[in-house]
DNA sequence: TTTTATGTTCATTTGCTCTTGAACTTGTTG
DNA sequence: CAACAAGTTCAAGAGCAAATGAACATAAAA
């Protein structure tokens, strides 16, 4: 069984460094999530495992090639695909019901993803908590009022300053640079 | 001893709800900080405090208040002053040799300083990396090669936008906006 | 110089996130 | 149907970064 696998370990067998290239891009894509920290190393790896294969590769490829236990690839793959990092080929293989996964390549769509699945809900968030600052703020009296309000206020400021610039983000990474 | 803390209870007593404010702003970016997750969160806690406050604080006015140790808040401390998020006022005071500190409010220099000491050093090494792989890619024949060497490439390609917005960013969150 | 106040360093501990692995669900094959 | 294969869930453990605190520096006061 288990043919897709089969034709992985093909590949890798017919071109010679193949599974240095996979490792290559693993450890790279592991090591550029951590920066951000927004998602585990293993959701990295499973990215760049996928970045570096010419065919879609199936779950247990995944697990197996990367040497981790099912759990994390099930999971992190859940995770990929709710930010559309990856996409499934073939939703239903002849044998078993095999999924196979690919990695999602436009950096416009890869952004667009984390950012309105992982950074838009914090938004939100700081507004509420923004919110209840300028209230406290405005308890005061005095000059420690005004001090404070000032504070409140920049803060809103530096929020919608960075609320403005995410989807100018987007655009400068799209496509055309 | 210690005027400075006194300067500041006798603040916080003539202001009512002081406090709370502070204890708003330092969870606010304590949670800030952690959602980049490229510094502690004492670090932010450290930063909050000092925007909460209209005077500067001492060393001990702010592991004092933070109740956090002496050795979180000097490592704190000297992060934010390598980054530039925090400057020093009067050097040294008439008693002791304390120090006081105030946060930098300036969003531009914020992320100057982030980006300069934070990011930048990381965006080098990836360079590395990226040569790495193509070099790997380069190694292969054919189809495979070809392949190898697309996704290698797109990689750069992806590098050289997201160096190339960074300084935008700057531009566009500075001052006018 | 001795003592006291202020700040730093770093080995240890704490706390938290990621990973694991086994039990469970769901679907497939004989 | 029974037996198996594929994938999910989640409690428990491992690993790691952050915080601690005590020993160590350094400078002012006595």
């Amino acid at each position: 069984m288990s043919t897709a696998s089969n034709a992985v370990q093909a590949i890798v067998q017919r071109s010679p460094g193949a599974d240095e290239f996979s490792r290559a891009c693993v450890g790279f894509f592991s090591e550029a999530v951590q920066l951000f920290g927004l998602v585990p190393p293993s959701v990295g790896q499973i990215y760049g495992l996928l970045y570096a294969s010419p065919e879609p590769l199936s779950f247990s490829d995944i697990f197996e090639q990367l040497d981790i236990s099912k759990g994390s690839a099930s999971q992190g793959l859940n995770l990929l695909r709710s930010v559309g990092a990856v996409y499934t080929v073939a939703p239903v293989d002849a044998n078993g019901r095999r999924e196979y996964f690919s990695p999602e390549l436009s950096l416009r769509k890869l952004l667009r993803g984390v950012l309105d699945e992982r950074v838009s809900p914090l938004a939100g968030k700081s507004a509420g908590r923004l919110a209840h600052l300028r209230e406290l703020a405005d308890g005061a009296r005095g000059r420690e009022r005004k001090f404070r309000l000032s504070r409140a206020q920049q803060l809103e400021i530096w929020r919608r300053r960075l609320k403005t610039v995410v989807p100018v983000l987007g655009t400068l990474l799209g496509s055309r640079a």
